[in-house]
DNA sequence: TAAAATTAGTTAAACGATTTACCATTCACA
DNA sequence: TGTGAATGGTAAATCGTTTAACTAATTTTA
């Protein structure tokens, strides 16, 4: 491995010099300043990370916590953090908490004990001598773990955040179940069933925000009972299904794929054909979705962006430690995509 | 943050004692250890990874090389690595590959292609100065790519490498196989279907392996009419029991889960009565096929298991480099676990 | 009892970067 | 022509560990 000296002596210049103008502290002049870039791309010179980390007193380094790298929304945003941070020189080290069963859609033991599982995680973290920290959730919902006495930069991925120094990026749910329901709407529906998850689930809220946005904008009445709250699994979509479906809907609104798969099976039982009969919508563009017929009209997580701007904002403050980021909003709302597919119909 | 030099001044002794102690380097009487050790805890002291690093020229860092990590084999291997290697104070950097499509089994670009997507994620890793590295593979195969001229120790993880200086960790395919087959026959199955993947998959030979040496032991004759070859979908498992249904078979042996959900779509198409008129075991226990009514008789991955293992080794060879590691063996197979249900039924 | 060996430490030099303080030149301007 | 500023550098200290080399005191051995 060549250093920084050894560089130095090639160029007949000192370390100093070469330290400036790999970092671009001071001035240098432009023929010495070639030479060096020169050497150092024919060596292919990298830094000594951990002598730099030593003098500069940071590592180059930011802890990911997930809740679950399992589950179908991670991977995606997991990657793209780690190419953010990648291209910066940083390097990410994960932690997963395993907290989170997607089949289920259940927290492993209560919110105390979702405590005595972070806790310690955090303090590993900490230890671990990293500059930063983003936080992946499963689902968007309020954190209050990170509101204690530390004094990291943390950025909230795919939840919010109780405390307002923490940034929070997160999907526009109201907007993009706005812009389905409309799409419905448009396409002549006036009623239309939303099968949601939890009623206390921030996502069923703020998607149920857009429905009845879009239900207003078209001059049309809010009816209660045409919602339906289960609990995000294939079988509560099916419930849902069963309930909406005998009071003459024309569309339903599943609030996610998953569920939307279980709105399919009871269409199918009946003998109802999607698209025609009855239109459906879906969220989320999971990939499981592909394998439904006929194909389903949904919008697409943006979860590649989320992961991008999240990194961008933790670096961001990394870099430029200067004040004045503090009067950006600190919670990011990134619009989806919603993919016209083939199982809705004209009414 | 409180450093060793800190320490030492409390306690009244010189730096190097107090670094031996913690390392275990030189002999320190009883009573300034249990004082040294003392303060430590009080003052909740850590080494600076950064002066430890640049002194021993070691990261304590290890990367992980994925192949992707969105597949469901992939979390679970690479949770208990980080778990593993956490304990032992060493980080992981993930790189995800995103070379695999797990839904339609096939690999972005060939042969030649995959070489130009890793060759720049192995010289980013190198550069970034990392102790050793484990490849997860999303399947197992042979891997090439790693006999090149490095000296980073490595490590195969779900993969077989072509290097001997390279070990490999993986499942045991024939011998679970041979259980499972062997289950079917002592349950009085004599005309077993083999449901396979593509005939050149190091899975498929190896689990027909098992299939014909529990056929073999129970002094039956292996009929190659009864085996098909796929591409592991749900389309190619229906497809298999289609083509061997007729041909008499009272058990059928899906070796993925996910196709054996295409058999179960086939035999509930023909209102066959699984578990009573055939009977049929998959392989993987993924989780969607815990979906399957009746329930799978299948055998579980030990996918932890092979994350441990893996990480085991990589962090033997860097704590202990005294070469008699060589005369172990180079490839480790890892048992599978039999997961009796109710597909299964006596004949 | 003198020499050798053991015990329990110490001092100072690394490791490879960054940064502070300093030093020649050269240039501009009055 | 002398002064001040700008230009283009350098030397040395520093970050927090580990480690090689050394030492003083005590114990063992012949």
């Amino acid at each position: 491995m060549v250093t920084l000296k050894e560089i130095a002596e090639t160029c007949g210049v000192s370390a100093t010099t070469v330290s400036n103008v790999i970092n671009g502290k001071a001035k240098t002049s432009e023929e010495t300043r070639q030479r060096i870039l020169e050497v150092i791309k024919e060596t292919g010179y990298k830094p000594n990370i951990m002598a730099k980390g030593l003098r500069i007193k940071r590592t180059q380094t930011i802890a990911l916590i997930a809740e679950d790298i399992a589950q179908f929304t991670s991977p995606p945003i997991i990657e793209s953090i780690m190419e953010t941070c990648e291209k910066m020189d940083y390097r990410v080290v994960v932690h997963n908490l395993r907290l989170y069963d997607r089949w289920s859609d259940t927290w492993y033991g209560r919110e105390d004990e979702y405590h005595s599982v972070i806790d310690p995680v955090i303090k590993d973290v900490l230890s671990a001598q990293v500059d930063g920290i983003i936080y992946v959730a499963g689902h968007a919902r309020i954190i209050k773990t990170f509101n204690k006495n530390f004094d990291l930069p943390v950025v909230m991925c795919y939840a919010y955040s109780e405390a307002e120094n923490i940034p929070s990026v997160v999907i526009d749910d109201e907007q993009s179940a706005y812009e389905l329901v409309s799409y419905l709407t448009k396409m002549g529906h006036e009623k239309i069933g939303f099968v949601g998850g939890r009623i206390d689930n921030i996502h069923t809220a703020q998607r149920l925000m857009g429905y009845q946005k879009a239900i207003f904008e078209k001059g049309l009445l809010f009816d209660p009972k045409l919602v339906y709250y289960g609990d995000w699994t294939r079988d509560a979509g099916y419930e849902g299904a069963k309930r909406l479906v005998p009071q003459g809907v024309t569309a339903l609104f599943g609030i996610s794929d998953h569920m939307t798969g279980g709105i399919y099976d009871y269409l199918y039982e009946k003998g109802i054909s999607i698209g025609k009969d009855i239109s459906v919508v879906g969220f989320d563009n999971e990939g499981l979705s592909a394998f439904l017929r006929p194909q389903l009209t949904t919008t697409a997580l943006p979860l590649r962006e989320i992961g991008r701007k999240s990194a961008q904002l933790l670096l961001d403050k990394l870099e430029n430690a200067n004040g004045d980021l503090q009067k950006e909003p600190s919670v990011f709302k990134i619009p989806c995509q919603m993919m016209l597919r083939d199982s809705v119909g004209k009414r």
